[in-house]
RNA sequence: UGGGUCGGCUAGACGGUCGCGUCAGCCCGUGAGGCUGCCGAGGAACGUCCGGGCUCCGCAGAGCAGGGUGGUGGGUAACACCCACCCGGAGCAAUCCGCGAGACAGUGCAACAGAGAGUAGACCGCCACGGGAUCCGUCCCGGGGUAAGGGUGAAACGGUGGUGUAAGAGACCACCAGGGGGUCGGGUGACCGGCCCCGCUGGGUAAACCUCGCCCGGAGCAAGGUCAGACAGAGGACGUUGAAGCUGCUCGCCGAGUCCUCGGGUAGACCGCUGGAGGGCUGCAGCAAUGCAUCCCCGAGAGAGAUGGCCGUCCGAAGCCCGCACCACGGUGCGGAGGGACAGAACCCGGCGUAUCGGCCGGCCCAUUCA
């Protein structure tokens, strides 16, 4: 799971990271990554529709994501915002393929 | 034992591993730091359909309009909720159902069918009378009488039997059903029961307008408050002959700003924020909902939103699928696989409505068996 520290928080920095970040487009999920030089950790943010599910169905791909990226934290670059944008269908994603394909695609786009 | 009906409880368990949030304490090399400890979603947290608390609107004004509600009595902070009872309907019963005021205040509505649908109505039929025809059975025409019969319909102006009559009819009679009036008794009441009288005898719709009783000021935690911070004004309209606001309108109150267009700026932190109509045991009052008293307990409070991710073991009904055995060819038994619902707090309560794989417990009713 992430700490606080590793959360974007304002609604200034998730505009910012969709808006001006570099996109990275999976089956189920779109990545944005943005460099940042004032965070010394790297940060993560999510984004999930109601298009998606209801609140038990997004809460669980909420956290699945949160559980993906802890695990993957150390390897990235340490001064990048990342915004995750579940598409519908994440929701119904085996466990290992889920990990394995996201995983993939942020070390591609925020390896260190 | 089988079937039914009503209610309550519960919402997979255990372990491993990696973690998260509030609060408290401690540590250091003080920071987006570390460690430890406590606690950390639901019966519906859901829908946001009612009712309140709380906050602001000046103190919460009057009338109209508007909205809500609708058997009676009680409970409650309040309700559209709950309990008990009444009436009507369904059921052998337990029990369930009714958006339960008023259809002699008024206005309206009713497709199709049918002769006729609200002041009832003569299509067929029945009946006597007058006229005509006749194969002497009857038939035709005319103006009448008649609501017993046929047929239509959701519904045809009480039902059955008789008297009566040309044929008929509450025209009259008996009984039954309903209505109205009087009176007596029971009940706080809705209402119920007894007796007497009146032949008085069609109904639906008020989730159509409407009438009556009762209730309702408005907006909402993005309420509201404190602190910090940013900016840049310009033009126009109305206004002490009363703006804006309280309320949609009128009255009344108040007393100086308000609105529009263009342009510019901020959307941070803290409080509100969870101890409350709170929960539990026992006792008392009450048929009950519930109330009162003593004692005990309190354990989410986020703010891009914590309460979890992954793995393993055990347990898990029916249907479907696979294998084996039996078979009266309908299936049956055993094993395997599979199978864990609906759903996520956001100011807080009380309800209602809706969703839901299942499990456990209890009350009552009916049938059957035994004693």
């Amino acid at each position: 799971m992430l700490a606080k520290a590793n959360r974007i928080t304002r609604g200034e920095d998730y505009r910012a990271t969709v808006r001006r970040g570099r996109r990275l487009t999976t089956p189920n999920a779109v990545l944005y990554v943005r460099r940042n030089d004032t965070t010394p950790t790297p940060r993560f943010g999510f984004i999930v529709s109601k298009q998606v599910g209801v609140a038990v169905v997004r809460n669980t791909v909420r956290r699945r994501l949160k559980a993906l990226c802890a695990e993957v934290r150390g390897d990235l670059d340490p001064h990048s915002d990342i915004v995750i944008r579940a598409l519908p269908g994440l929701d119904s994603m085996q466990w290992p393929e889920l990990r394995s394909s996201l995983q993939q695609a942020l070390r591609e786009r925020a390896g260190a």
